[in-house]
DNA sequence: ATGAAAGCGCTAACAA
DNA sequence: TTGTTAGCGCTTTCAT
């Protein structure tokens, strides 16, 4: 081990005591605001402190602390609004633990699961979103680490998510009850992630219930905008036009309703269609989207506080129910759907 | 200091040192694949990390090693695909060093110096984007962090990014040359980023060259794909739409391509659109969207080697000219601002 | 080939 | 009020 010459660029706790004349415990408890220390004392303290821009190393407090002050999120991806949204749901209730939060993208990491394991030693808790990493790696991880799986749910793992099943199969079924369509088809990746599994479970319940059939197969495209854009292009190439779209996000949506009519074809007059998590976009686009609003700040805020909190939380497999990870949705009709503006219907 | 009762969770060199029969030296080296070990220990220490399922702790080697294998990103928001591309950028380098990033987001931290100054104090080095801390504090990480700049450029830092100045002169050039616009404004608000900063000089240079004037003040709006449809809704309740709209991005730029068609105004027709960045979006947009290509992905890897490399890297201050930091941008002519398709000006 | 022990930066129980 | 010291989990020299 080195044998630290002289002072190779940051001080160290001892570097301060030595300076200011005191034991490191005392430096110890001037950095801590500890109300023992002589104002003298302090006062000496600090200057050396001040002058030698001294800062406690994070490395050190949480080797000793044993704990890191940090709140691991794992995440297919960085982009788009819904992953933003959730990161900020969960800083929210970091920022007020004074914890601060690391991200991991999965989709850019060969080795998610390595990648994986390495954030968990450096975090006291850490939130993971469904169809990252494999089921038992999960369980495995859940054993050292506070984990909260987010929009997912696996054997002995806690979870916050919303019931996107019964909230597409609602969709679905105002598209068939209120717009009387018919020919109706799913744009998503089913085998995806477990959300968009889910999803398309409901809008095939929904279809079912009214003896309906899929109008096609799923139209397996990526859950961002520029996916829409070219799901758009192909369905035009295809010239074979359903009557509504059910997209397994805004974005995909958003994507359809931006280029489909450059392409002549008229929405919602000519085809419906619905998104799924009621981000910024949908309120602002023209037709405006009917879709399913997500409380995606709140999933991220309840999987925040569990991933910290020492309380036994969530532990649904416990007592049966557990209502309190299970966050409501609500079906938001605009105008994309066919409905008049101002317009409410179920 | 707690006296370690049996065992409360995860299992420490020691344990497996007690359980093996040997030494935690040996232990280490088993970890480390040192050649040194009988092949005969080496199995009886490697039976015993399995079934006591050990991992060494990242915190404990970060802290002998003196080093944490880890990279930092501080970034204003997480929206959108610049970043999104950025980091990707970063990850490839990363990835292929064996280092984890964490990812910071500014925006939703009230105190931003802190929870960077915290991140700090866990990296080996930093990638700090233009506009999110003081400069003051950004020379002053610098001296105790390998810290590059991206997108942006201060005093003492080590920095990569474009010269958007003169991109932007140059597509606001091809409006007023090529289709002859005269009334232009700037979409976007200029002390919001060091890089708006630089692309609304840029057209206001260009307009300058010419001898015009702005068509009004910037239309200060976010950077974000609602924040354009919310600037296209306000630019028509005006009333006074002009030539053309030099956007500070892309997204701002397809909020308004999408948004503006559904209250009357044709594009390019009624008003001419560009934006900035070169986004996946830009292409599949209807029209497609006349932009500046940006190496972001190359930022990115370039801003992570800098900050990983213990070679002298990027000292721009010091001999001079240092042109490998400054990285090219391209015109890309689509129809957004007039052309025809295919068509190519310049 | 293996072990003992010092050290990385910090905290906290115990003494003084 | 302040200092001494053991310990957090790991690495690595130096002996053996």
């Amino acid at each position: 081990m080195a044998k630290r010459p002289t002072n190779p660029g940051k001080p160290t706790i001892r570097d301060i005591a030595r300076e200011a004349g005191v034991s490191v415990a005392t430096v110890s408890r001037v950095t801590h605001d500890d109300p023992r220390v002589t104002v003298d004392t302090k006062l000496r303290v600090q200057e050396a402190i001040d002058r030698l821009d001294y800062r406690p190393s994070a490395l050190g407090r949480a080797l000793s602390y044993q704990r890191t002050n940090t709140l691991g999120i794992v995440l297919p991806g960085l982009g788009g609004p819904y992953f933003a949204q959730l990161i900020e749901g969960a800083e929210s209730v970091a920022v007020a633990r004074g914890v601060v939060i690391n991200v991991l993208g999965t989709h850019l990491r060969p080795d998610a699961v390595a990648a994986v394991r390495q954030l968990a030693e450096r975090t006291d808790g850490l939130i993971i979103a469904g169809g990252t990493i494999p089921d038992d790696e999960l369980a495995r991880l859940a054993r050292t680490v506070r984990v909260v799986l987010v929009a997912g749910e696996a054997p002995g793992v806690p979870w916050v998510r919303t019931d996107g099943r019964t909230a597409a199969a609602e969709i679905t079924a105002h598209l068939i009850e209120t717009h009387g369509h018919r020919r109706l088809r799913f744009v998503g990746e089913p085998t995806g992630s477990p959300d968009t599994t889910e999803r398309y479970a409901g809008f095939r319940a929904a279809l079912a219930a009214h003896g309906l059939e899929e109008a096609g197969e799923p139209l397996r495209y990526g859950l961002d905008v520029p996916s829409g854009a070219v799901a758009a292009r192909d369905l035009d190439r295809s010239g074979a036009l359903p009557d509504a779209l059910v997209c397994a996000n805004d974005e995909l949506a958003i994507g359809l309703l931006a280029t489909l009519p450059g392409l002549g074809h008229r929405i919602p007059a000519d085809v419906a269609i619905t998104g799924f998590d009621d981000t910024a976009l949908a309120e602002l686009a023209s037709p405006r989207l009917t879709t399913v609003h997500q409380p995606i700040v709140e999933l991220g805020a309840r999987a925040a506080a569990g991933a910290l909190d020492d309380a036994a939380w969530g532990e649904p497999l416990a007592d049966g129910a557990a209502p309190v990870n299970l966050l409501a949705t609500t079906l938001v009709i605009r105008e994309s759907c066919g409905c008049a503006a101002e317009g409410v219907a179920g």
